[in-house]
DNA sequence: AGCACGCCGACT
DNA sequence: GTCGGCGTGCTC
């Protein structure tokens, strides 16, 4: 008998014999070159008309839930990763090899051992409405549109109950595990010892452990878990869940690159089980597919009431201070006064990020990256945040040697000091990924969330998901950073970060709740505006046209086509006979190439060329007939 | 992904 | 004259 498999690494599938029949999704080792290797059998083929090796070993006598199987199938044809690579995506890392059975949780529940008593979820109105409507919308995935305290946590639980009641599984995505989440500890309420945690904390030990026990087990779990977690080997998947859908970190960005959203998109219409994705700020290509396809659903009202907050948007020109502007300051003296607290958030870590030879002009560089280094002037260092360099901050100009080093712009280090400066009393915490093991927002969450800390400062990381009801004033420090980069996405993302900072404010029950937003240059993008507003449609409607406009997602499908060697020469020549090709292609919309945001490295130039078309199938081809030294991410996130 | 084969630079 | 760099190619 013969079978196609799938070898787990950078493989396409292969053929072999083998004297016992086999089952499609059966997990086997397989000799390949000269090593042995893990592979999944796809299916049973007639002999092959060229000799071929045979299947060592069946290291699972269960196979893989069939629609794991058919998921290879799609990551290859869908995202032309390897189909060995897809493989390697579900399979535990070292599934060869055997794991001492540790004491774990999951381990102690035995098949017997379930709830025969479950809790009622309470809905409201509202809820109620919003789970009708979704269990009513056509079609497989279903788009729920909801600010945050709107209670979507309550609608997911309850589809989930309805799931386990009829012996099916749940798979619910989260951006990030924190174990502490708020959303783990409900889920764990209602469903004990039957939800099963992934999270990058695990040993491979661990989740090899865990697969074990899914594979082996017939009674219906919930798998809490990041995009990996759609790969967990459930018997029974009844619902699909992917929370905040709108997070980056549902799109794997290294290869086989993925989107989470699309794969289990793929496995809901499979399996035909709902995908349910929730948002307050969904990605505009799921919201514009979901109003297409009458699958979305709203969850406007919210379950607690929170203070609308007042809202301005200033420029900081002609104000005192260079930072901050007059109204920021008075907000913040007002609220150290009356005890609250005050959130200033910049996506800028470390003190200044360029630093010039005042002489020569000379900018100090990576010596990887040849990105600029941030100073961060606490630790007297240059720091590039892209691989980590640092060095201390040359004195002279390693150029010219001239004695006069200046640092542009600012990051949240500087506006620390600048805090520190002008309210000198006032407990001053800054939050971004430079903190050091104890000053983690982790570590102080209690003081934070207390009240104590005065001012928090930070990065992307204060701006997800906290919950402070002694908050009073939150200040965006520019705004505009970021909205004019050369990236179709860049302005979708400034929304959602607005969006999601400004829905920090009256989440408690003050008598102030006040959003003060600044801008250096363009205050006339209507999107400051929108966030301003909440408006998330009109600011979905102004993206969408753009994107139509300029033929990008979800109007086109996008492929972005790297190439990194040793000379610009060299990059040039393969660039401009890539496009020659490309051009002569009718389907396809093909970018002027031009070097990439990572333009140079150590290990060469990197130029990229941007493919558009509005059929996948046209894209794929043109991908596949590619000169193999590109490298090629089909629908990037970003094209930086 | 591994692992081998193969063709050009710096060492005894 | 060899040791070894990693570019290229193959794995049923």
């Amino acid at each position: 008998m013969f079978y196609e498999v799938a070898p787990t690494g950078k493989v396409e599938k292969l053929i072999y014999g083998s004297d016992d029949p086999l089952l499609p999704g059966q997990i086997v080792l397989v000799p390949l070159g000269k090593r042995k290797t893990p592979a999944v059998i796809i299916k049973k083929v007639a002999q092959p008309n060229f000799p071929c090796k045979k299947i060592l070993q069946v290291l699972y006598a269960k196979p893989l839930p069939t629609h794991l199987v058919k998921t290879i199938d799609f990551l290859h044809t869908y995202y032309l990763a390897a189909s060995g690579a897809a493989a390697s995506l579900i399979l535990p890392i070292g599934v060869e090899r055997k794991r001492r059975k540790t004491e774990q949780m999951f381990g102690k529940s035995t098949e017997t051992e379930q709830p025969t008593k479950f809790p009622e979820i309470p809905l409201n109105t509202a809820q109620k409405n919003a789970l009708k409507a979704l269990q009513k919308a056509p079609g497989a995935t279903k788009l729920l549109f909801g600010v945050t305290g709107s209670g979507k946590t309550n609608i997911y639980l309850k589809m989930a109950l309805d799931a386990f009641k009829q012996q099916k599984s749940t798979i619910l995505l989260v951006p990030e595990i924190a174990l502490t989440s708020q959303l783990v500890r409900v889920f764990q309420e209602v469903f004990g010892q039957n939800v099963v945690l992934i999270h990058s904390k695990q040993t491979e030990a661990e989740r090899h452990l865990i697969f074990d026990y899914l594979l082996n087990s017939n009674s219906p779990k919930i798998v809490i878990g990041p995009r990996s977690a759609l790969f967990a080997p459930l018997n029974n998947l009844g619902l699909i869940v992917i929370d905040e859908e709108h997070e980056s970190s549902y799109y794997q960005d290294n290869s086989p690159h993925y989107s989470a959203i699309r794969v289990a998109s793929f496995l809901a219409k499979t399996l035909n089980i709902p995908l349910i994705l929730g948002s307050a700020t969904p990605k505009v290509e799921d919201y514009y597919l979901a109003s297409q396809h009458f699958s979305l659903v709203q969850l406007t009202k919210k379950a607690l009431p929170a203070a609308k907050p007042e809202i301005w948007l200033l420029g900081v020109g002609g104000n005192k201070n260079r930072y901050f502007s007059d109204k920021l300051l008075d907000s913040i003296s007002d609220n150290l006064a009356k005890g609250y607290q005050t959130l200033i958030f910049h996506n800028r870590r470390g003190s200044s990020p360029l630093t010039i030879c005042e002489r020569c002009g000379e900018e100090m560089l990576c010596p990887n990256c040849y990105l600029p280094l941030t100073l961060h002037a606490d630790r007297y260092e240059l720091v590039c945040h892209t691989c980590n360099h640092h060095e201390k901050v040359p004195t002279n100009c390693p150029k010219c040697s001239a004695p006069g080093i200046i640092h542009k712009g600012f990051g949240t280090k500087l506006l620390e000091n600048e805090l520190n400066r002008l309210f000198p009393k006032a407990v001053v915490r800054r939050f971004d990924r430079d903190n050091k093991k104890g000053e983690s927002l982790d570590a102080l969450y209690d003081e934070v969330k207390s009240g104590k800390t005065d001012i928090l400062i930070g990065t992307q990381t204060i701006a997800k998901g906290l919950d402070l009801p002694k908050l009073a004033t939150v200040g965006v420090v520019q705004a505009d950073a970021g909205i004019n980069l050369p990236d179709f996405s860049a302005e979708e993302r400034t929304f959602e970060l607005l969006t999601q900072v400004i829905g920090r404010v009256g989440r408690g029950h003050l008598d102030k709740a006040e959003v003060i937003i600044q801008t250096f240059n363009s205050r006339e993008n209507p999107l400051l505006e929108y966030a301003m507003k909440g408006d998330y449609f009109a600011a979905a409607n102004y993206l969408l046209e753009k994107r139509r406009k300029a033929s990008f997602p979800p109007f086109s499908f996008v492929a972005k086509l790297e190439i990194t060697l040793k000379t610009e020469k060299t990059v040039l020549t393969k660039v401009r006979a890539a496009v020659n090709t490309l051009i002569k292609n009718k389907d396809l919309l093909v970018s002027p190439p031009m070097p990439s945001f990572h333009e140079r490295t150590n290990k060469g130039y990197t130029w990229q060329i941007i493919l558009r078309s509005k059929s996948r199938k046209a894209l794929l081809e043109a991908c596949q007939n590619l000169d193999p030294n590109f490298k090629i991410t089909l629908d990037p996130p970003s094209l930086l």
